[in-house]
RNA sequence: GGAGGGGUGGCCGAGUGGCUAAAGGCAGCAGACUGUAAAUCUGCCGGCGCAAGCCUACGUAGGUUCGAAUCCUACCCCCUCCA
């Protein structure tokens, strides 16, 4: 990384954050000369963030940590339009009260990993200006610096257009309404710098065109890259779904685990990505072999987790992660829960059921699969009885662990 | 408005009267091997049922037939070309 002499780019450039910068030099000279404030825009189209919104996020706090100020931009307005970006179909329009819905979970993402007391970091929607764009004025002041030629031009748009999927005139008007975003940013709070996955470069370019055409002012942009798993897999994405931020998505034990899962391969560059350890720490980590890299994924898995649900609750997910799959006995208190009426235990619960209760299968039948294929597990022995019934003395001493599989266990307990 | 093509399981995609709960692939789940990884191999993969079987399912609604994803009719939706 040729050298970046604010600490900003330097730390951002050494940890593998950056894709593309519209004009580094004059970016790194601003940033060293000065506290500058930068944004990234997040929509409300989801009650969490997630993972995937993990690495703009981590830029955000990188700039505040290294003395300057982030801008979190909630979309209440932009969310009305949608980014038609990398979307083969439009999304279903948002009525006013699921964005103000979502627009509350994403601050609780947000506030984890910003501060946003005393002035630093800053929230702002820009519903506050766009709901009340008065249509012809905009049109006149904004509009008439942007080319249909240009816009034709965009990826987001060309895609559409080559795939012949239809793009209203609504979704259309995304990149402009984010361009004036960037526009009003600068006006009101000197914002110079945004910054967003590399999907987003297209729309960054936008904002400083108009900015640059309007007032003669030069804004920065910076994105980092699309990041998948080294098998190829979109990061963040499992089977259930995104790896959301919110705990009331997510269990704090089910994001230590999705990180603790990390490919070997990768463990290297998410250290660097998703944690703030020290890289010389990150490099000893990374020489790890064999077997043994599974400390720096526990660490990984442990960091990550402490950022997104704070220091206690990664502890305590480390450790019913050491009990559950390191041995051991003690309690397994970290564990899901179903509690079975005693009602219905003493006329005995055929353990198909049970599974179907707990949630480990979505049918009886496919409980009856697991046990056939030898992946039901019942305190941790085998069940090799699919017509097996569970009564209350079968709790023992008030609980009972099934399992499907290596993973997944949930415990019973009487009511 | 005219002509043509098409809508099949989470996705892709075969199937043009019974052998079809529907090939194949992907995704998913489990097992083996391991290191809670990757790769590989094996099994499962609509619901209910111990099972026999029953129910639901090939855009929607009817119909023909002993029997329909497959044929007919109407309707809805998508795409292509022309105006």
């Amino acid at each position: 990384m040729r050298g970046f002499r604010s600490d900003f780019l330097r730390v951002l450039a050494e940890r593998g954050f950056i894709h593309q910068c519209t004009d580094p030099e004059a970016l790194d000279g601003a940033a060293a000369e000065g506290r500058i404030t930068g944004y990234v825009g997040f929509d409300c189209t989801a009650d969490s963030l997630h993972v995937g919104n993990l690495l703009s996020i981590m830029m955000l706090r990188w700039l505040q940590r290294t003395g300057h100020r982030p801008i979190a931009l909630v979309g209440g307005g932009t969310t009305k339009v949608g980014d038609p970006s990398g979307k083969d179909e439009s999304r279903r329009l948002l009525s006013e009260e699921e964005i103000a819905r979502n627009r509350a979970g994403i601050l609780r993402s947000l506030e984890k990993f910003l501060d946003f007391g005393g002035g630093e970091a800053l929230l702002v929607d820009n519903a506050e200006w766009l709901d009340r764009l008065l249509y012809i004025p905009f049109l006149r002041e904004v509009g008439r610096h942007f080319t249909i030629n240009r816009m034709l031009a965009f990826e987001s748009v060309r895609q559409r257009l080559e795939r012949e999927q239809p793009l209203t005139f609504l979704e259309f008007n995304y990149m402009v309404m984010q361009a004036y975003d960037f526009l009003e940013l600068s006006r009101r709070f000197d914002c110079r710098l945004q910054m967003g996955g590399s999907d987003q470069w297209g729309n960054i370019v936008c904002g400083i065109e108009l900015a640059r055409r309007a007032e003669g002012r030069q804004l920065f942009g910076l994105t980092c890259p699309l990041l998948t798993t080294a098998s190829g897999a979109k990061m963040g994405k499992t089977a259930q779904g995104a790896v959301w931020l919110n705990e009331d998505r997510l269990p704090p034990f089910e994001y230590w685990q999705f990180w603790r899962n990390t490919e070997d391969a990768d463990v290297g560059r998410f250290l660097r990505l998703f944690t703030e350890l020290p890289l010389e720490e990150i490099a000893r980590l990374e020489r790890l072999q064999g077997a043994e890299i599974n400390e720096a994924k526990k660490i990984l898995a442990f960091e990550a987790t402490r950022l997104a649900h704070g220091e206690e609750a990664a502890r305590k997910a480390a450790d019913a992660a050491r009990r559950l799959f390191e041995g051991g006995e003690g309690s397994v208190a970290a564990l899901p829960e179903v509690t079975v009426p005693r009602t219905r235990l003493a006329e005995g619960v055929p353990v198909v059921e049970l599974f179907t209760l707990a949630g480990l299968a979505k049918s009886r039948g496919e409980a009856r699969r697991l046990i056939r294929g030898g992946g039901a597990r019942l305190d941790d022995r085998r069940i090799t009885d699919e017509h097996l019934m569970i009564r209350e003395a079968d709790l023992g001493d008030g609980a009972l662990k099934l399992s499907a599989g290596r993973k997944r266990h949930v415990l019973v307990r009487a009511a």
